[in-house]
DNA sequence: TCGTCCAATATGAACAGTCGTCTTGCTCTT
DNA sequence: AAGAGCAAGACGACTGTTCATATTGGACGA
């Protein structure tokens, strides 16, 4: 068969689909569409609707440029600095919607289908397991004091950027990027010592 | 009258549908047999599901207990404490379903609904301008140092939060939850110097 | 090199059901 | 009797899904 990227083209058209019009507003219709094929061929690739999105989600998650998260020939802070970086252009690029399709599959699928909240759950901890390996690079380097628990505060980074895009779309603005970036690498991530006061 | 209730039952049980499947999986139908109306009679009250929806997020935003955050008989800490607390107990009621209405809509309809992002807006506009009030006692008081910017940090409280109810929602754990109060109450609201290593 | 055939794939019409919305006529209150 | 408020069902458009048919690429025999 010539046509192996037939398949691609659906999955492509579904993520940018799913994307800016959630789940239950895109439509296999829309998405046959996009993609330029009939409807009916969606079905010959993928089961169901909530099959397809399963293998939108594991595709959007290789977008999300974990790896540098782990390049040791960054510092650790620089390497976290500009994880959020990318991602917050790429927000900005889109006038501060769309968000980040684990997030907004989270918001409004994820109690719904066990299936889907199952992968949702497992882009999270991939993600929180790469910035939990950066964070702890910055302990080992001492730029950041070691208090700071690297797991716990992976977990915390990455619910806290997930809260920023929904309040960024509900206010089309940068703010609350602004307030993750300095709240976080100004004030959470510093070396150095605590006295009471 | 019994009547005026009728539009009463309908809100009460929208907020319920709503919040619960979404805007999208919610439908009129639902809605109406929810609150024991027949379906067109949803239509005698509200133009629209959008209209219908707007009167929601109005209501839920009044449930939020932002009043406590101005009280001055308790310390502006304590207030924050308790404030998530109160929503955290909320979310564990429900075994980390459902999330929080505003973010919820925040994620599936502020982009495709001017009308709804502003209300999204409002409240989380409302609620952060409650936290950044407690926290700026909290600056006064001496409870926080004078470094932390009561309206960036309010911003970012509310992001945090709104993002751990996601990440807690597909974990079906409060890991989450307690990322936040230990990074927010331990680490980013403490009072003391900060000194360079 | 060609012709034949098969299994895999592609298709689009049709399915039963649901969507949000609107119209029509009825039931009450005054 | 006049009026407003309400309910019931119908509206067309759309949903995710199915299926019988059409089309296809490559394998194989000659």
């Amino acid at each position: 068969m010539a046509r192996r990227s037939m398949r691609e083209e659906i999955v492509n058209a579904a993520v940018d689909r799913f994307h800016t019009h959630g789940y239950n507003a895109a439509g296999i219709k829309d998405i046959a569409e996009a993609a330029g094929v009939p409807k009916g061929s969606v079905y010959n690739h993928f089961e169901s609707k909530e099959a397809l999105a399963l293998v939108v989600l594991e595709l959007y998650g290789e977008t999300r440029r974990l790896g540098e998260l782990s390049d040791r020939s960054v510092e650790p802070l620089v390497r976290l600095r500009r994880h959020f970086e990318f991602l917050r252009d790429e927000q900005e690029q889109y006038g501060f919607t769309r968000g980040c399709l684990l997030g907004n599959f989270g918001a409004e699928v994820a109690d719904h289908s066990m299936a889907l909240r199952g992968k949702i759950h497992e882009g999270f901890d991939q993600w929180s397991h790469a910035l939990a390996g950066a964070l702890r690079d910055a302990v080992m380097t001492g730029d950041v004091d070691s208090t700071v628990d690297p797991d716990t505060t992976a977990i915390f980074l990455l619910s806290s950027w997930e809260g920023a895009l929904v309040a960024a779309r509900s206010s089309r603005s940068a703010k609350p990027f602004d307030a993750f970036f300095s709240s976080v690498f100004d004030r959470l991530l510093v070396p150095g010592l605590r006295e009471p006061a």
